[in-house]
DNA sequence: ATCATGACCATCC
DNA sequence: AGGATGGCCATGA
């Protein structure tokens, strides 16, 4: 594979700090891509079969539901790691959103 | 190559 | 408010 937009993605979700969350859109937003929001999605499902472990559990969509959260190896899994991290999840989404909320736009600006 | 699905988002009804 | 539709594009069968 190898595809430089995963590589992307990945490094934008490495790069969110601990107890921050990010948007699948905003991290499209960020590559260029905002319409290609679901490839980010896919990335996601690659993230754990691919580089170093990424933080997908600190991906989440324009609501700040835990969408993936299934998809983790035990599902719980996403809100623990997020709760271990200080951000509080209710009911698959993510309170505060809007403050937790981490724009890979004003990290990326190049 | 085509069909169907998907960790989404925006719009329309 | 909530369901349905379209669009985007990669992946698997």
């Amino acid at each position: 594979m190898n595809t430089n937009f995963y590589e992307q993605v990945y490094e934008i979700v490495r790069l969110i700090p601990k107890g921050r969350v990010t948007s699948y859109g905003a991290i499209a937003k960020s590559l260029g891509a905002a319409k290609s929001s679901r490839m980010v999605g896919h990335a996601m499902r690659y993230a754990g079969t691919a580089h170093p472990t990424v933080p997908a559990h600190r991906v989440v969509n324009s609501s700040g539901l835990l969408t993936g959260k299934f998809h983790f190896n035990p599902p719980k899994l996403m809100e623990e790691l997020l709760a271990k991290e200080g951000v509080k999840v209710k009911d698959d989404k993510v309170l505060n959103f809007k403050q937790v909320f981490w724009n890979p736009l004003e990290e990326i600006t190049e």
